[in-house]
DNA sequence: TGTACATCAGTGAACGCGCGTTCACTGATGTAC
DNA sequence: TGTACATCAGTGAACGCGCGTTCACTGATGTAC
């Protein structure tokens, strides 16, 4: 069935990568004749369609479970640091689906948009992180902290930038402000950024502490959206 | 030529992907028959190595070029801002290139060694902004900032990660404090993240203001390092 | 209980294609005398 | 100035291989009467 085939061609993936992909092998291993996997997929971009789709919604279902794990939700700063981790445990444990959604574009192929929702999971499960901490008043504003003249990020947002954090705040937590939704995404950035370089080979003979590193840059980007310190 | 073999690659990098780069479709580009490439290069990985190695330098070239344009040398943050900047545009200018080095490892292929000075000039000069910042005492240690008890980040510095820092500071810019190699490699990291979410498109129906939103992420990362407003 | 029939998962051959690499070779160019 | 020779960039055929996709098919299973 469609499962089976799936899961030999997610080791395929790890073994070849994504462009590579070959549907003959896929089924060589699982004892079947080459054209019989047509009954189950269109043709290889369908394969490589489900798989992507899987791989986001793996990766969502491990990081919404992490984070709801903190029973706690006063607790912002653990439940960040659930969900990053989460994110950064997944990828480590599923390299080939990380770099599937996360890596180069498979050449010639293009998402079809149902992937789109997918995807936006993880980035909107850690913008509701902050929206609700704002909500519980735990969170301030981060322009009322830049104005009060702490020395903190100050905000030079052009209107451009306004407009995108507005109409994404609107989608993913109304009522959070856009300055702390960009925090928000300096730290979403800052997540996958660190994930990627870690796993696509930049760290290496650089950092070798890598959950230490990862856990106190995570840290770092809690500090700059001003989550109360852990108790 | 070589110069002409990798140029053509580079091109058909571009199309297909280095997965997928063929020795017989470039040669046949050229308008030779496939088996001259050999006498240039021993094996389709030889000539991987070759563009990685020269994509990391055009990027090294660019970035430095960038930043050395900036003639006053203690406006630290127009020379960070003249080299972040010029990694997202070299990266928008070849993005087979980009994701060549930063993409998705190649499965099969290994990196020699000779890759990994060239790979280390971009994050050296970023780190050498700020080492020679403080040393011209334009931007203070980050620990003594935070004992200093402003709202700024805190830093927990486990010990295995202070070695990795220590052992980097020294390869890159000794003197510099640990905690200050730290805030640069935050904004490293943060670079790189942004430019990969973007080139591989994760940016899409979220960011549109894309150059803006990039360079006010490298403002609050120069903000972070503690540098100076500019002027 | 037994027969007729439809369904449908999987087969096997074939299509036209591309790949990396090897090998003995050709033929133009340049050098030595 | 003219001949003999070495160099070496590029040729063309061949090797063994893998690929995605199509198509008419087989044969087991299950349903209807």
């Amino acid at each position: 069935m469609t499962a089976e085939i799936k899961a030999v061609a997610r080791q395929h993936l790890a073994r070849n990568g994504a462009a590579n992909l070959s549907l003959r092998a896929v089924t060589r291993d699982m004892g079947m004749v080459s054209s019989a996997v047509y009954r189950y997929f269109r043709n290889r971009d369908e394969l490589l369609t489900a798989l992507i789709l899987d791989a986001y919604n793996a990766l969502g279902d491990a990081v919404e479970a992490a984070e709801a794990s903190v029973k706690d939700r006063s607790r912002l700063r653990a439940r960040w640091r659930a969900g990053t981790r989460a994110v950064r445990e997944w990828a480590l444990a599923n390299p080939a689906e990380y770099a599937l959604i996360y890596g180069s574009p498979v050449p010639g192929y293009a998402a079809p948009k149902d992937t789109v929702a997918a995807a936006a999971r993880t980035p909107a499960l850690l913008a509701q992180i902050l929206a609700d901490g704002y909500a519980r008043g735990l969170l301030a504003d981060p322009a009322d902290r830049a104005a009060a003249s702490a020395p903190g990020p100050s905000f030079h947002l052009g209107e451009a930038v306004r407009a995108d954090l507005a109409r994404t705040r609107d989608d993913l937590a109304p009522g959070m402000p856009e300055e702390l939704l960009l925090l928000g995404m300096t730290g979403w950035i800052q997540m996958f950024g660190a994930v990627s370089l870690e796993l696509f080979g930049q760290f290496n003979n650089v950092i070798e502490a890598r959950a230490e590193f990862f856990d106190q840059q995570m840290d770092l980007m809690a500090d700059l959206a001003g989550m109360p310190p852990a108790a």
